[in-house]
DNA sequence: GCAATGACGCTCT
DNA sequence: CAGAGCGCCATTG
């Protein structure tokens, strides 16, 4: 019943992920130290709630797409908040190789 | 403790 | 390039 501890590490992850920028499941899952587990993460995003200072928006699946959420419309709300932070968005995709987050210094 | 579900990822068609 | 199916692991009931 402590998972919590596991979830924290997803939130920093994601908290760290620059604005305009967008990171994958798999991605965070393996920043945070838990390769393999992409949807563990989907789950911490989940239980995330709102409330929290986390960019979960910044979170998106290997497609480059918003995951399907119970809530029909919020991921409406994603996409639009990560157009406003500078993301382009095409056919509904985003571009991961252009707007992947990196945290490599390689670019 | 067992079974079903799930904000996913990868491979094949 | 796009769509569909299968697999892996943790959380919840």
């Amino acid at each position: 019943m402590a998972p919590t501890d596991a979830y924290a590490r997803i939130y920093a992850v994601v908290r760290r992920i620059p604005r305009g920028r967008v990171a994958t499941y798999g991605q965070v899952a393996e920043a945070a130290g838990l390769p393999g587990r992409a949807r563990q993460v989907g789950y911490a995003l989940h239980a995330l709630a709102g409330g929290t200072a986390v960019p979960w928006h910044r979170v998106v699946n290997a497609a480059g797409r918003v995951s399907a959420r119970a809530m029909p419309g919020d991921e409406l709300r994603q996409q639009q908040l990560l157009e406003r932070e500078g993301v382009g968005f095409e056919g509904g995709r985003i571009s991961l190789p252009r707007f992947g987050w990196r945290r490599r210094g390689a670019r």
